[in-house]
DNA sequence: TCCTTTATCGAACGACCGTACGGTATCATC
DNA sequence: GATGATACCGTACGGTCGTTCGATAAAGGA
């Protein structure tokens, strides 16, 4: 008894990954229940469980879809402006909106991700630590750009200064979960602005 | 058949909640069990729980034991030193090395149950909320200190050097235990210096 | 219209979890 | 040396998890 149209799959797929993203930013990717998951999508358990083949693979397709969401969301809004430091600033913006406007209902999910896989061994861990370097990679191009267009000091060192906003960023979304005080985003903002010399 | 004289029950519970601190920071203390901490401890699942009387309690236990670990660890080395700056500075070096010498398997204790139950409402929640008030507070007073000593520039936002110290320690953490590279702990370190004015 | 493909379902499995409870050997006290 | 408290153990129960597998009914091409 299919329910939709043959080679649906795919969109059954984001379906269930969608509903994954935001349980996993709240319980963690380890906590995802394919039974629980399953029961929000109206789907059985058994259904869901062959969409992917594993658990394993649940959870990177839900990683997959975080980052995708975590691109149109976040680097989207701000990818047409001025490389350098304009893009940047404006990124961070964006990131920290990203985060007050509680996309995630458990905070940034890409650190969720991280904290919770670093010190276990396997595929997961070693595609959550692809995408944070990926990312930092990104804020170092960022910074670098500035520099060269002398929006930076020349002595900045472009990974520091992704290491920092990355940390403050972070650190904004699970202060904001625990204490739920919209005043930690105007620290964080100032605090970006600080890292970057404003 | 008691393997200890009478009202051990202290120490014995001491014995698991330090290695269920260990577990946890790898696993998480949602991840922890009781089976797997009793064979750690050569004791049966039912000895275990019956010191506890429940998960939650164990896992109650468990966070008061890593604050007892990180104040003794972090914050005793540094106790003599001169409030303000001077200890401030001392104190940045104690946390990251506590991280760096890897006392933690899996990273930073606070920091991976924050980001784990900082969207799940519980008395852990709470109990992680205020552990990292306290913390937080701990640093903005010893900032506040230092400014009052004319050791900072009088407009310093005693919350927001606080905010950023924890960030970067957090971050440094999670970064080291992704990337294996010791050299997260130089950026956080220049870091941190950067923030309190050096 | 028939036949193959395919998306979904239902039922069952073994493993592991937290929890409950009664038993047992040792200790402290008299 | 008898007695009661104490620290630990053995066993079992109900529940939930990931996973397997055969059935089923709609979709699509011939």
């Amino acid at each position: 008894m299919p329910r939709r149209p043959a080679a649906a799959v795919a969109e059954t797929r984001a379906a269930v990954t969608h509903a994954a993203v935001e349980r996993a930013s709240v319980e963690g990717l380890e906590g995802l229940t394919i039974g629980g998951l399953a029961g929000e999508v109206e789907m059985r358990k058994s259904s869901v469980f062959s969409l992917f083949g594993s658990k394993k693979e649940l959870q990177l397709a839900t990683l997959e879809a975080a980052i995708e969401q975590f691109r149109d969301e976040v680097w989207g809004p701000v990818a047409d402006e001025q490389p350098g430091l304009p893009r940047l600033l404006a990124l961070c913006d964006s990131w920290l909106a990203y985060h007050e406007r509680e996309v995630m209902p458990g905070g940034c999910f890409l650190t969720t991700a991280t904290v919770e896989f670093d010190a276990r061994p396997g595929p997961l861990r070693d595609a959550v630590a692809r995408t944070m370097a990926r990312w930092l990679g990104v804020l170092e191009g960022e910074v670098a750009t500035a520099i060269d267009a002398g929006e930076l000091p020349v002595d900045t060192e472009p990974a520091d200064v992704a290491f920092q906003l990355n940390a403050l960023a972070a650190a904004a979304s699970y202060g904001f979960q625990l204490s739920r005080d919209g005043d930690v985003f105007v620290r964080a903002r100032r605090s970006m602005r600080r890292t970057l010399g404003a």
